[in-house]
DNA sequence: CTTGACTCCGTACTGGCGTACGGCGCCAGA
DNA sequence: TCTGGCGCCGTACGCCAGTACGGAGTCAAG
């Protein structure tokens, strides 16, 4: 099982893990990936270390984790510093909710818009058009002087 | 108030808007704000409308919308084209719905995992670091075969 | 008249994450 | 031996929404 560990072409790896031989070559550019040596004959051989390497980065990129933070973890790969990670991860947390409350304005509005032009249909002016021109103060009542 | 209507430079536009200069001409070579004629000697000037339409951008935009969208929203700026204006909408909510709910699992991962290391404290191995490295797949019972 | 602020216009750069291209080397199978 | 497929390496390009830069023109105040 572990006899070919050192036989792996970067296509072989790439192909194991889902990714681009570019992805790979991109991440050892970055410096996420060791570039090992080519011991026989002008090909670089990868084992079951960089599979792992580049799991990690797969799996901390669903976190939402840039390549840049991904680079800081790596090197807390030993697992013994646990406060230095989460503090890495409580900031990202952090981030992830910010972004998740914009979004959430963006969407309450959106379909409260949405609501407005699904009551208004048929009339002539268009309630999302109408807000976007008086930028977007009144959503619910268009202030008719009237 | 409306006698200098067509009395603007570029510059007093972006100071009205709290946009800089530059983001007005980027507009402008997206098709998305006219290039006025230089009237009277060099200097193009702008009015209400103007004003009217950036503001209608940068609205668009705290809802979430891509320039590119927004211009296809500028062509039904009349208010007649409610039907359209709202799939569009309608389809912008639905990318806001998928982010969030993308983001919501990334939180929901990011709170465990730091709720482990937080339980974990004071031992030698990181939970987070060991999730990274196993792939993300055990976040809460390590696989001790014991 | 000069100075300083502003405008005009084109071009290049940012960041994040890759993708694409092109010329070469190397190696295995027919 | 030849050929096709990878691997190697550097560079350029893609998206998106701007930002930065630089030289030339113009305009208003001092």
């Amino acid at each position: 099982m572990s006899d070919h560990a050192q036989e792996m072409t970067i296509g072989q790896l790439a192909r194991r893990c889902g990714v681009h031989v570019e992805t790979i070559r991109y991440y050892q550019r970055k410096g996420l990936m060791r570039v090992p040596d080519k011991p026989w004959g002008g090909i670089r051989r990868y084992g079951e270390d960089d599979l792992a390497r580049l799991g990690f980065i797969r799996a901390a990129q669903h976190l939402g984790f840039t390549l840049a933070e991904i680079r800081e973890l790596l090197k807390l790969e030993d697992g013994t510093h646990c406060a230095e990670a989460a503090a890495i991860a409580r900031q990202k947390l952090e981030e992830v909710r910010t972004r998740i409350a914009q979004l959430n304005g963006m969407a309450a509005a959106l379909s409260e818009l949405l609501n407005a032009c699904e009551r208004g249909k048929g009339k002539q002016r268009c309630p999302l058009i109408g807000s976007l021109r008086t930028g977007l103060r009144d959503t619910r009542e268009p202030p008719r002087a009237e």
